[in-house]
Parts: C-alpha cells; sequence; structure tokens
DNA sequence: TACGTTCTGT
C-alpha cells in the first residue's frame, strides 16, 4: 500500500505498532499523526490494548494541558471496561507533574456507562496521587466500601498518604486500628519514621518497643528511620548506639549514620565510618554522602580527591556537589571535566539541581560565556529549573553583565515553566546596583511582593539601601532601612553610611548611630570607623577620637587574629587586631 | 495483557 501520495504516515502492521512507536518516536509532538490516526479511523478499538500504553506514557509525562486533553480522550473513547489499561493510565499520571489527574482519571473510569471495578492495584496509584486531607480521606472510604482495607499493600500507601498529606494522626488511629496480621514491616517502617521524622521520638520509640520480633530483626529499614531521626534531632551519638546494636545492617544504615555524622559535622567520624564500611557495599549514596560533607565545611580539595577515588558511577546529585566543589576553587578545568562527564553518561540536567550546579560552576569560575551557552543551548530541559535560571541571573550580574542579567530575569518572568523566588530578585537586584538602576530597582522589589508574594529578606533589603544610597537618594534608603522588618546588619548600615559618607550627610550619619551601637561588636567596629571618617571630614574632631577610642578599648579584650592574604600568587600571613 | 508500598544523599 502506498501513501505517499494522499500524504499519509504509513501505518506500521498492527501487532508491531507499540515496538515501532517506541523506537521511533520520542516527544509529544513526534506522537501527534499517529494518534490522530488512531483517533479518527478508530483503529484504537481494534489494536491490542497494550498499544495504548506508550501514548499514556508519553503524554502522561508531559505537564501540557493539551496532552492531558488527549490521554483524556483515548481513556474515554478506547479503554472502555478494561482495567488495566485505566490502572495504567492513573498510575502513570500519579507520578506525572499533574497527579491530580489520576483522581479525574479514577472519576471518569466510575462514570462508564459499564464501569469496571477499581481494584488492589487502582488504590495505591490514587493514594499515591492524593495531595490533600480531603482527597484523602475520599480515597478511604472508597477503599473501605470497596473491601481493600485489609489488602496491605492498599493499607500501606495509604498509611503514606495521610502521613505525606500532614494527619499523622489519622494514619495512627488507622494504623492502631488494624490487625497485626493485616501490617507487615513496611506497616511498620511508614508510621514509625512519620513520627520519627517530625520529631517525636518517645512516640516512635514506644512504636518500636512494640514491634513483632519478626519485624525488629528482618527490617533494617524500621532501625534506618530511627537512626536517621536521633541523627536529624542532634542525638548523633544515640544515633551511633542504635547503628552498633542493629542486626542486619545494610547500604542505607552505613549511609544513614555517615549523614548523621555530616549533618553534625564530624567528618573525622564521617570519613571513619565510610572506611570501615565494607568495600563492596559503599555505593553512590556512600561517595556522595562524604564529597558533600567536606564541601559543605568548605573542604573542597578532599572532596575533589574523594571524587576522584570514587569507586562507583557518579550521578546527577554526585556531580552537582563535586560541581559546587570546582565553583568555590574556581577550578573551572574540573568542572569542564565534570561537564563533559555528565554529557558522555547521558546525565539528566534537570535531576538534582546538575543543570544550575554546571552553570552556576561556570558563572563562579568566570566562564560566564560558557554559563550562558550551556543555559541556551540545553533549555528545554533547564527552563523548569528555577535554580537554573538563578544561576545565570547572578553570574550575568557579578560578571559584568548586568544589562544581560536584567534582559533573562525579564525574560524568565514571561517565561511560563519558571516561577522567580527570592534568589531571582536577589540577583536582578544585584544587577541593578552594578548598574545604577534605580528605576528598575525599585519596580523589581515592589513587584517581588506584590507579584510573587514573596517576602524581602534582609539581602534585599541590603542591596536597596546600597542601590539608593550610590545614587545619592539618601532619604529614600533610610527609609528602607526604617521600613525593614528587621534588624539591619551591617552590610545595610555600611552602605548607608558609606553614602553618608560621600554626600557628606553627618546628621543621617548621628541618627544611624543608634543603629549601629546595636550590632555584634566585631560587625560593629566597621561601622563606626565609617563613622569616625564622617565626623573627621565633617571637622568634628572630639567625636571622631571619641568613637576611635571605643574601638581601641573594644579591640584590646579581643584575642589577634591571623589571616592569609594572597598577593601576586604569594601567600603571607597578616595579623588582625 | 498489568503489578505496586517503607529507610539513606543532594
Amino acid at each position: 500500500m502506498n501513501h505517499a501520495h494522499t500524504g499519509h504516515t504509513p501505518l506500521p502492521p498492527m501487532d508491531h505498532l507499540e515496538e515501532v512507536l517506541r523506537s521511533s518516536i520520542t516527544t509529544v509532538r513526534q506522537l501527534d499523526p499517529y494518534l490522530t490516526l488512531l483517533i479518527v479511523t478508530g483503529l484504537a478499538l481494534r489494536v491490542p490494548h497494550h498499544s495504548l500504553r506508550f501514548p499514556i506514557d508519553l503524554l502522561s509525562r508531559s505537564p501540557s494541558p493539551s496532552s492531558l486533553h488527549r490521554s483524556r480522550h483515548l481513556s474515554l473513547s478506547f479503554f472502555g471496561p478494561h482495567l488495566p489499561l485505566w490502572n495504567h493510565l492513573i498510575r502513570r499520571l500519579s507520578s506525572s507533574p499533574s497527579p491530580s489527574s489520576s483522581l479525574h482519571t479514577f472519576i471518569d473510569m466510575l462514570r462508564l456507562p459499564l464501569p469496571p471495578s477499581p481494584d488492589h492495584l487502582t488504590f495505591p496509584f490514587l493514594a499515591k496521587a492524593s495531595s490533600s486531607f480531603k482527597e484523602g480521606t475520599q480515597i478511604h472510604s472508597q477503599v473501605i466500601r470497596r473491601g481493600f482495607a485489609s489488602d496491605v499493600f492498599v493499607f500501606n500507601n495509604l498509611l503514606h498518604m495521610y502521613a505525606k498529606s500532614g494527619s499523622l494522626d489519622l494514619a495512627r488511629t488507622a494504623f492502631e486500628s488494624t490487625p497485626e496480621r493485616h501490617r507487615n514491616e513496611v506497616s511498620w517502617t511508614t508510621i514509625i519514621s512519620a513520627h520519627a521524622s517530625r520529631g517525636e521520638l518517645e512516640l516512635a520509640r514506644s512504636m518500636f518497643d512494640r514491634m513483632p520480633e519478626r519485624v525488629r530483626v528482618g527490617c533494617p529499614a524500621v532501625w534506618n528511620a530511627m537512626i536517621s531521626a536521633f541523627a536529624a534531632h542532634g542525638l548523633v551519638s544515640v544515633a551511633r548506639k542504635w547503628f552498633d546494636r542493629m542486626p542486619g545492617r545494610n547500604a542505607a544504615s552505613w549511609n544513614t549514620m555517615i549523614s548523621g555524622y555530616v549533618r553534625a559535622g564530624d567528618m573525622s567520624a564521617a570519613r571513619g565510618l565510610f572506611d570501615r564500611m565494607p568495600e563492596d557495599e559503599r555505593d553512590v549514596v556512600s561517595w556522595s554522602a562524604v564529597i558533600s560533607g567536606y564541601v559543605s565545611l568548605n573542604r573542597c580539595g578532599d572532596a575533589l580527591e574523594l571524587f576522584k577515588a570514587m569507586q562507583v558511577k557518579p550521578n546527577e546529585a554526585t556531580l552537582a556537589v563535586v560541581l559546587s566543589a570546582c565553583a568555590r576553587l574556581a577550578a573551572l578545568e574540573q568542572g569542564r571535566w565534570v561537564h563533559a562527564y555528565a554529557e558522555r553518561n547521558g546525565l539528566r540536567l534537570e535531576r538534582d539541581n546538575l543543570g544550575a550546579a554546571l552553570v552556576d560552576m561556570y558563572a563562579k569560575c568566570g566562564s560566564i560565556e560558557s554559563a550562558s551557552e550551556l543555559f541556551w543551548r540545553r533549555h528545554d530541559e533547564l527552563k523548569h529549573s528555577t535554580s537554573a535560571w538563578n544561576a545565570l541571573i547572578t553570574g550575568l550580574a557579578v560578571n559584568g553583565r548586568a544589562r544581560e542579567s536584567l534582559e533573562v530575569y525579564e525574560r524568565m518572568r514571561r517565561s511560563v515553566t519558571a516561577r522567580p523566588d527570592g534568589v531571582t530578585f536577589l540577583g536582578a537586584l544585584t544587577a541593578c546596583v552594578h548598574c545604577g538602576l534605580v528605576d528598575e530597582g525599585r519596580a523589581c522589589f515592589e513587584s517581588m511582593s506584590r507579584e510573587y508574594g514573596i517576602r524581602a529578606e534582609l539581602k534585599h533589603y541590603g542591596c536597596m539601601v546600597d542601590l539608593l544610597g550610590r545614587a545619592g537618594l539618601l532619604e529614600e534608603a533610610e527609609g528602607v532601612v526604617q521600613s525593614m522588618p528587621m534588624k539591619p546588619d551591617m552590610v545595610v548600615l555600611s552602605a548607608l553610611l558609606g553614602a553618608c559618607r560621600i554626600h557628606r550627610d553627618v546628621s543621617m550619619a548621628d541618627r544611624l548611630r543608634t543603629r549601629v551601637v546595636e550590632l555584634d561588636p566585631h560587625e560593629g567596629d566597621v561601622c563606626f570607623l565609617q563613622l569616625a571618617s564622617i565626623y573627621a571630614s565633617a571637622g568634628r574632631w572630639s567625636d571622631a577620637r571619641a568613637l576611635r577610642s571605643v574601638l581601641e578599648r573594644q579591640s584590646s579584650k579581643k584575642q589577634p587574629g591571623f589571616s592569609l592574604v594572597e598577593s601576586g600568587g604569594v601567600l603571607s600571613c597578616q595579623m588582625t587586631v
């Protein structure tokens, strides 16, 4: 059969349809002609049911309303009473960008003229899709009405659903009113870890003690949950006792304990445990945990060294941490290597902020060109990532390309794929400060709360004060300080004092003095010096002297400190008092 | 015709 003259895509043999589709189609757009063909010819009614699973898989990965509409059309027209297909769609939607459409699909199914009966596979997916208390109780009542309350898989998913939506009391009521023969180790782990991770350690502990022997010795997950919770609440030594006592330690147990030490900032204990961990059990999580521990203590060299010695394949999360080490060390070559590795191994830029970490690394290493090039070249993957946008906006702002930074910021505002957050506005405000763009800065600051409902933080106020002060708008800058809901810090006050000095506004400096006094002594010193210099240049010598003597008295009580100073590639040691 | 839940890292 020759379709060329009609302009139709030739249809593959029916029994190979799914195979052909899966191997040749990767985007929703490519799917369109096949979908149209299936629908308008009614062929969808004649193909084997499982052939409809592929279009569903593809459509449910896309968040667009038209994709949802298409999958709804497919299901309502062609699924009929075939439960496996409905379950498949409900499952895919439950972990899609729009989980609520999973519940809508369930309702669609029940409203069919001859509706299939939901089964033990339907409800776990619905529970996973549910996000609110109200939806949750509705699903629960359906479960009871249809007789699945004693199915342990369904039950566990209901527990998880309640715990996730914050209704821990309901989860616990359901748990306690269910006989032990309808519960298993997953039920125990779910309920105990939900309480433990909320800090209800006593309650978690008492439930742990009530567990049947078979769960206590046979389920490391429940031990791991307790260990994790102890460590998260500052009880790392208690966590360690449990770790030492537990039977059947698995990789997750070691990883939990290692991250417990990392969280407590105890890298020598973390590294010690990592070294003691059986080598063949060390997985990507173990390695990443220690590497990220080094980075969090700013021991970036150690982080990179361990990364080089890594014995398992790194994933997106690992590389994101390693890239932040590269950024801090300005290690561009290493960063490029990581980038190449990620490309070579098909790692996903949209996962675990890997894309944002790459953009940030390039920007912090001064290679803003590469940052920008990467962001736009991989825009399809990165346009959903607020932190990737932020990395570019901030990177451009601090690399002297403020105009471009603001263009990207405007473009992000117009985009429907990502929503600006506090960091976005900080980046845009930084750009405004660099360029002295007062009107743009005001508009930016204003729209942050008005359009996006984001509360300004200290740093945003700091930018505004800096921007206005440099432009000589001292009154307005002082107004910002007065309107701040929090106490101004050294950065804010010294920005304004700097402006006072340049514009010789001694009376404003006088007014700010009471604020400077409220600062911590260490931070206050900087501002006192600025004040003294303002008084001196205004000829108020006695005021200047008085301030300096206050400073000297304070500093005589302090221990001398040392700092390393790099100059011309040579490190020297400087004493500071 | 299908098939799943809990604990560990960023």
